[in-house]
DNA sequence: ACTTCCGATCGTAACGATTCGATTCATGTT
DNA sequence: AACATGAATCGAATCGTTACGATCGGAAGT
C-alpha cells in the first residue's frame, strides 16, 4: 500500500519556483497574486494532484467546515429526508456532514457528541433521543447547536421543528368530524417534547368535542415497527376496540398495519387509521394511509440555515436570542380513513 | 456567542504542574506515567472539560480516525441499512462517518471523493454511482477504497457484493417454476455491474428454458419510483402485457406496485411481482411482496472490517491483494407472485 | 563507592497550513 | 534626483498535538 504521503505545500512551491505563501494565496483565491505565476503556481497544483490538508488548515483556522448531524434513528425514513436536506444546503455552502446514528440510545449519543466535539465540527444539528446529554452539549465553547424535530424540555435553544400540536389538533378533529370517538392515541416517549405537543393536540380536540382521551386509550411505544405491532394486536383483540387508531410516528404505522392484516381486520370500515409522517410507501399499502406529512427535507435545509448563521454571525447582533423556526405539516386524506362502523 | 476556544494540553499542562508530554501520555493511555500523576492530570481534564484537538492530532499521526462513506442514493432503504452497519462497525473500532450523498449524479461524487481526500480520511466505502470516478480514487497516495454493492467494471479491487447473478437466477427459476413465460424485467442503469450481473441472472435462467429475454421485455429504469411506475403502466396497458414483472430493485418496486394498484390489475392473479431489495414495508403492501432480500447491514459491517484491514496492515502480505467478499441474497415468497393466468 | 540501568518525566522538533509584517521593485510625483 | 506609493512576493511565527532523544533520580550489581 502507498503510505499514503499526499504532496504538501512545500512540494508544490519548490516545483512552481515560489514561497509557500504565495502557493496559499492561489489556492485560496485570495487574488493578490500576479496573473503569470498564478498560472504557474495552478500548473504545479494539478501536475502533483495536490489537494490541502484540511486538519492543518482547521488547525490554523480554527474552522473545520464540517457539520455534526445527530439523529435518533437513522432507519426512520423522516430522518433520512432530513438527512438529504442537511446534506444539500451543507454542501452549498461548502460544508461537510459528519453523521450519527445515536440508535436511541443516549449513551451513544452523548459519546457522538463529545466525538464531534473532539473533532471541532464548525456545529450540530441534534435531533435528540433525550434531552439529557444536552446540557453537556449546551455548554460554552462548544460548537453552536441547532435541534431538529424535537426540542429539549424548557430551554430556550436555535431549533427547527414543525407544528406538531396543530398538526395533531386538526387530524383528530378531522376523526372526530367521521364520526369517531373511540380513538386510540398511539404515541412514542414522552421523554420527546414532540410526543407530548402531539399528544396535547389530541387532548383539546378530544375536550372540544367532550371526549376525554382516556388512559387507557393513550398508549405508549418506542417509534419501532414491533411496539406498533404489539399494540395494534392487543388493541384490535380487546373486548371494546377503538374505532380509530392514530399512530404518532410511521414506524408504529407500518406495525399496526401489520396487525391489521394478519387480523384480517377490515379497514376502514371497521377500524380507521392515521399516521403522523408520510412515507413513500403510505400511498402502496393497503388500504393507504392516511398520513399527516412533515417537511422533512425542509427542516434540514432549514436548520443548516440557521445553524450556519450562529458560526458566521452576519451582524453581530443577529445571533443574540435563540430562534425557532416553525414549518407547517399537512393532513393527507387517503384510503385507511373512514366513517366511523355502525352496529 | 462564545467564541469557541476550547483549552489545550498546554493549559491542563500548567493546571496539573506537569509537561505537555506528560498530559499527552496520559491522555493516549500510554501507561509510563506514574500512577499518583496520572491522577492529578486526569483531574486537571476534568476540571477544564479537556477534549483533545483532533485536527492537530491527525496532523501529527497521519490518521484522522473518519472513513467516508459515499453513496449513490441515500433514499433507497438499503443503502440506510448498509450505512448502519456501517456505522455501527466503524464506532467499534474508533472511527467516525463522514456520509456523502452523491445524488445518482457522478460529477457530485468526484466532488465528495475529493472532499474526502481533503479531509484526509483513513479510509473510503464507495458505492459508486457509476464507474468513471474511479479511476481518479484508487490512485495511489490516496485512501484505501473498499466498493459495496458495486464493482467497477474490470478492475480487480476491494468490494463486498452479494451473489447478483445467482440470486437473480434463481428468483426467475422459480418464476418459470410458477409457469411463467412472459417475464418483464426492470432493470437499473447498466454502468453498474449490479445491473450487469443480475440481467445476466435473469438471461441465464430463461435461456435453460428455452425462453429468451428479449429486449422488449428488459425494461430500462433510473432506480426511482417514478420510472418503476411509468414502465409498470405502459406494461400493463400494452396489448400484450408479461404476466410477471421482475424489478431489480425496491424502490422501482414501488412503483409498479402503484401503476397495479392504480389500473386494479389483479395480482397476483393477472400479473406477478417480484422485487429485489426487501423492505420494511415489503410485507405490508397490498399484495405483500415477494422480494429478494440483501444482507444490507452485514455488508456494511464486511465492508468496514475489509477497509480497516488495509488501514491497519496486520502482517505486511495480509493487504497485498484485492480481497472480495460475497454475500448470499435470500428469496422471500409473499403474496404478490403466484402461478401464471391461464386463459 | 562507583558504575550501570531503568522507569518516569521533560524539551523540542516536526506535521502542513494560514497570517501578517517585512521586503522588493517598478511607477508616479515634485 | 529624491522620495512616496502600492502591488506582488516572501519569511517566520503560529495553531495543538505526538514522537523521540535527553535528563534525572534512585535501586541494583559488583
Amino acid at each position: 500500500m502507498a503510505k499514503q504521503t499526499s504532496y504538501t505545500m512545500r512540494d508544490v512551491a519548490r516545483l512552481a519556483g515560489v514561497s509557500i505563501s504565495t502557493v496559499s494565496a492561489v489556492v485560496n483565491n485570495k487574488g493578490i497574486v500576479g496573473p503569470e505565476l498564478t498560472s504557474v503556481v495552478k500548473k504545479a497544483i494539478a501536475a502533483m494532484n495536490f489537494s490541502p490538508n484540511a486538519g492543518a488548515r482547521g488547525l490554523r483556522t480554527g474552522r473545520t467546515h464540517m457539520l455534526g448531524l445527530v439523529v435518533q434513528d437513522i432507519t426512520n425514513p423522516f430522518f433520512v429526508e432530513a438527512l438529504r436536506g442537511v446534506e444539500d444546503q451543507a454542501i452549498e455552502h461548502g460544508y461537510e456532514v459528519l453523521v450519527c446514528n445515536s440508535n436511541d440510545q443516549s449513551a451513544l449519543e452523548l459519546r457522538h457528541l463529545n466525538a464531534l466535539h473532539t473533532k471541532r465540527v464548525d456545529g450540530i444539528l441534534l435531533a435528540p433521543t433525550d434531552s439529557y446529554a444536552v446540557r453537556e452539549t449546551l455548554s460554552q465553547d462548544r460548537a453552536p447547536v441547532v435541534f431538529i424535530d424535537c426540542v429539549p424540555l424548557k430551554a430556550k435553544v436555535n431549533c427547527v421543528v414543525t407544528d406538531n400540536f396543530d398538526a395533531c389538533y386538526n387530524g383528530v378533529r378531522y376523526l372526530i368530524g367521521l364520526g369517531h370517538q373511540r380513538i386510540a392515541v398511539i404515541c412514542g416517549r414522552l421523554t420527546h417534547s414532540t410526543s407530548i405537543d402531539r399528544v396535547e393536540g389530541c387532548r383539546k380536540a378530544m375536550q372540544e368535542s367532550n371526549l376525554l382521551l382516556r388512559e387507557e386509550h393513550l398508549h405508549h411505544g418506542d417509534s419501532h415497527i414491533e411496539s406498533g405491532y404489539r399494540i395494534g394486536l392487543s388493541l384490535l383483540q380487546s373486548s371494546d376496540p377503538p374505532t380509530a387508531i392514530f399512530t404518532l410516528n410511521n414506524r408504529m404505522a407500518l406495525g399496526i398495519l401489520r396487525a391489521i392484516t394478519e387480523l384480517k381486520v377490515p379497514c376502514p370500515s371497521r377500524v380507521s387509521v392515521m399516521s403522523f409522517d408520510d412515507a413513500d410507501w403510505a400511498e402502496v399499502v393497503s388500504p393507504s394511509l392516511t398520513t399527516i406529512g412533515q417537511p422533512s427535507y425542509e427542516m434540514g435545509k432549514d436548520a443548516v440555515d440557521l445553524l450556519l448563521r450562529s458560526i458566521l454571525p452576519a451582524t453581530e447582533q443577529a445571533e443574540a436570542k435563540p430562534q425557532q423556526i416553525p414549518l407547517k405539516s399537512t393532513l393527507r386524506v387517503r384510503g385507511s380513513t373512514g366513517p366511523v362502523y355502525k352496529k
